[in-house]
DNA sequence: ACGAGATCCTGTCAGC
DNA sequence: TGCTGACAGGATCTCG
């Protein structure tokens, strides 16, 4: 289940292979891997369009597109001028994958033929991830993208804290809603409340204001971390070369339910907080 | 406006 | 052995 560590993993490792490089030819194997598009629209708005960058929103991959190329030998566009944005949701089970030509792969939905003979490859297992092109002022519009929080790396202290201290929902709940802070999934926000010591079902605004300042803190080193060591592969997750992650092995209480705490030596408690599976230790985590 | 719960989807695994 | 049901969860929709 990819989140903000995944994702941004996924991007520096695109970055440099696919900058440059010219959609040659794209094959949609499945509508629902482009919603809000038919197949053909998606392939006519993509095809032939060069990749002048690889972003990271939230959990969102983005392609910068440009079509210049299509416009003809004019050349000298400005930058932005006829170039569109190639979002990429992974949600639970998606993956790209970059290399050589290969055959078709299982729940492979979409495959991109670059200008160099590599190809690209969009395969996902239970079908909720997608991808979509948009015109700059379309993703502008765009319901998703307006809505999405700051950035937990990026986001000041004081504003975070402020963020979370006005709400009456639990605190897991909040963290896991992209409107609040853009990127952070069930894996981190377990991770974060162990770290900053706060029970996942506490309501953020009876949560001191140093704890959640803690929180803040324990959030950008969990997922700092995790960068670091190429994200966590649960089952699906692979960086875009197919390597696994490896910061599943720094996990302290994510899936561990019923184990015995490292840090107190507790017993770890499994709940549900907002529909989500969540473990906590009741001893390190009292409030 | 806000919070909570159901829904989608399919592979995996426990239990009978 | 083979079947059934529970479970995993990000975003969206609906309801109170």
């Amino acid at each position: 289940m990819p989140e903000l560590p995944e994702v941004e993993v996924i991007a520096r490792g695109l970055r440099e292979p696919l900058t440059g490089r010219c959609l040659e030819r794209v094959r949609v194997d499945d509508v629902r891997a482009v919603p809000g598009h038919t197949p053909e629209e998606f392939v006519e708005r993509v095809q032939g369009a060069r990749v002048v960058g690889v972003r990271r929103r939230g959990k969102l991959l983005l392609f910068d597109l440009d079509h210049a190329s299509l416009a003809g030998a004019g050349g000298a566009m400005a930058p932005g001028q006829g170039g569109s944005v190639l979002t990429v949701h992974l949600r639970m089970t998606g993956r790209l994958v970059h290399g050589g030509d290969r055959p078709h792969e299982a729940h492979e939905r979409i495959r991109f033929h670059l200008d160099d003979g590599s190809v690209l490859t969009f395969a996902d297992v239970r079908r909720f991830g997608g991808c979509r092109v948009f015109t700059p002022d379309e993703l502008e519009q765009w319901s998703f993208w307006r809505a999405l929080g700051p950035e937990p790396l990026e986001v000041d202290r004081e504003v975070f804290v402020d963020l979370l201290q006005k709400r009456r929902a639990r605190i897991k709940a909040l963290l896991l809603d992209q409107r609040v802070v853009a990127g952070v999934g069930n894996i981190y926000a377990d991770e974060s409340l162990f770290r900053a010591g706060i029970r996942p079902d506490a309501v953020a605004a009876l949560v001191s204001r140093k704890r959640l300042g803690a929180l803040h803190q324990a959030l950008q080193e969990v997922l700092l971390q995790a960068i670091a060591e190429n994200g966590s592969s649960i089952s699906d997750y692979r960086t875009a070369r197919g390597d696994a992650g490896a910061f599943q092995n720094s996990f302290q209480v994510y899936g561990k339910a019923g184990q015995t705490c490292q840090t107190c030596g507790a017993t770890l408690c499994g709940c549900k907080v907002g529909g989500r599976s969540t473990t906590y230790c009741p001893h390190c985590q009292p409030s």
